[in-house]
DNA sequence: CTGAAAGCGCTTACAG
DNA sequence: CTGAAAGCGCTTACAG
């Protein structure tokens, strides 16, 4: 299946791939009409795009999608660069993007910064490289030369998971500033008093900081305590969620309710508290955010703010494949906002 | 930002963009030079380094991936094909795949086929025209053409997931089987005579139904009554497995232990029988499979199956990159085993 | 509805 | 350690 060429100046060994111009040959048209029905059949005639479907088919041709790239200057990829893979968050919002791309014959190009805006750069200049369609970008936030590579790329952008004013291009998210606010006036109203916080890696995560501005905003508003919040430096989950109840019930046992920066720390928390046998929310209130579905199973079922993560990702999506087909995607910016589900453990 | 180039048979309009001319000019040396500073800076000069490196600065060059891929015949890309984001379980292994392939330098391409071999099909066909460094697919299961396809194909390829022979080349995964098998004897020997299983769609999830026939030939070996699965078709989930294990017993009350086809759905059950009184393992005893870190936290705690999920991935994506590299990458087939873990359910 | 020519921005395989 | 020439497999922008 290999073939050597010889060329002046030149010998190479490639693999012998069956390009555009077999097909061409085997269906006796040239190669720009094989490129046509491929890309654009219904632009030809039926017996032309039997014709070739038939040489396709024959020689088992795939098309060479970096070729097309590298001609088009355009590829149908588009990159999507989340913060973490382990916070089921970015999952869901992944997954709202993928099916929005898969219908319009778009790839998911996976970025990862971990949290990292330097590494966050880094990413973003490496997948630009690929003349990606678009870009979905988790944040607002970033390293000035990633705004100033992001801005002087002719490409739609659309940050996700905040709402802000100064977004590069397009923006999809929610105000994480109110939803803490929303929650501490939840907890406020029910008669809690003595309310603390629990999130980790604040510094990085400051989306949850954001949470905890507001939670803090509505707490000053009713002239009650705020505490520094009780952080942990390992990622989320309901194992540390517990652990972390138990030590902040410890260093402050006058606690009387908790909003927790996630579920996931909640809903640990929440069954950490039933096997230690401390009432939920008799002893202590606890809240959380996402609104995952576990939340309303566990028991006491979590009260908890709902973000509309999965809409997240499909509203971006669609934004964008609006803008790369050059239609009006309607508004630049858009705050899909939150829901408070109030559940037993409040 | 926008040149016109007229040349004969062709004018075009494309955005002036800073290639590796534009930095071999700005350096004073030729464009391979700059190529090699940026593919192997350790076979350059360190003033010639530096120079390059300085140009690349200046103009803010990005490297055009595309057009290196077409070059070159490969991208540094790898694409996962899952078929399902869904279920963490196959996030786990994504993000396992990610951590090894970023350390290497090679990009993520996801690929969801929803559990349909046809769509994997012409995922895989696409996805190969990026000319991926090498693939990454879920199962051992496809159709013909997609077995062709990659067989045809001359670069690496792991079957992940699931442990059998007549890999395509390389296979990483456990025997489902063999872990239904091992949970039927765990069962077993804690005095359950009475066995179901819940699970869904089994057909498009075939390794959920080989569970099912390992719990099955287990039940054979003792004489005990082997039941049809009871299925649903939705995809699971805590809420379904609780709704599913409340149907399971109205038809059929003599149960007295339940394995459940995943943990999503065992957990599910577990926070369902909390609620409705039901004493696990006492009235009914509750099995899983794959060892989520919440089935520790429930109450009871789960006793499953855990699968080395994060580790598959891991394991793919180096044996990948070893023979990328062109170094050996051990046995072509790795089993990677299960653990039973035994909690308070059963 | 169809085709000839040029070019997308890199890398390869030599020679020096 | 460095460079000139050719080519990777497509698409674009015309003309017919």
């Amino acid at each position: 299946m290999s073939e050597t060429i010889n060329r002046p100046g030149r010998r190479i060994a490639r693999p012998a791939t069956v390009t555009l111009k077999h097909v061409a040959e085997r269906a006796g048209v040239s190669p720009i009409t094989v490129s046509r029905v491929i890309n654009t059949p219904d632009a030809v005639s039926e017996a032309l795009r039997e014709k070739v479907g038939r040489a396709v088919e024959e020689l088992g041709y795939l098309p060479n999608r970096v070729a097309g790239a590298l001609a088009s200057a355009e590829s149908r990829v588009v990159p999507v660069i989340v913060p973490s893979l382990s916070n089921a968050v970015f999952i869901e919002v992944i997954q709202g993007v993928q099916e929005v791309l898969e219908v319009a014959g778009y790839q998911l190009l996976l970025g990862n910064t971990q949290y990292d805006l330097q590494r966050e750069q880094d990413l973003a200049a490496t997948l630009l490289g690929w003349s990606p369609a678009g870009v979905i970008i988790a944040g607002l936030r970033h390293t000035d030369r990633t705004r100033a590579m992001l801005q002087a790329w002719r490409r739609p952008v659309v940050e996700i998971m905040e709402h802000g004013t100064r977004a590069i291009d397009m923006n999809v998210g929610l105000s994480h500033y109110k939803a803490g606010d929303a929650m501490g006036e939840h907890l406020v109203s029910r008669g809690y008093r003595e309310i603390g916080f629990i999130g980790g890696r604040l510094k990085a995560d400051y989306r949850a900081l954001h949470r905890y501005k507001g939670l803090e905003r509505s707490l000053a508003r009713h002239g009650l305590r705020r505490r520094p919040p009780f952080t942990h430096e390992s990622k989320s989950s309901p194992q540390l969620g517990g652990d972390a109840f138990m030590r902040a019930l410890d260093a402050s046992p006058d606690l009387d309710a908790i909003f927790f920066a996630n579920d996931d720390l909640a809903v640990g928390a929440i069954l950490r508290a039933q096997r230690e046998g401390i009432a939920v929310p008799k002893r202590v209130a606890i809240a959380g955010f996402n609104g995952f579905g576990i939340g309303e199973l566990v028991q006491p079922s979590l009260t908890t703010i709902v973000s509309p993560r999965q809409q997240i990702g499909q509203i971006a999506a669609n934004k964008l494949i609006a803008r790369m087909q050059g239609r009006e995607s309607g508004a630049a910016s858009v705050d899909v906002g939150f829901t408070l589900r109030v559940g037993e453990s409040t």
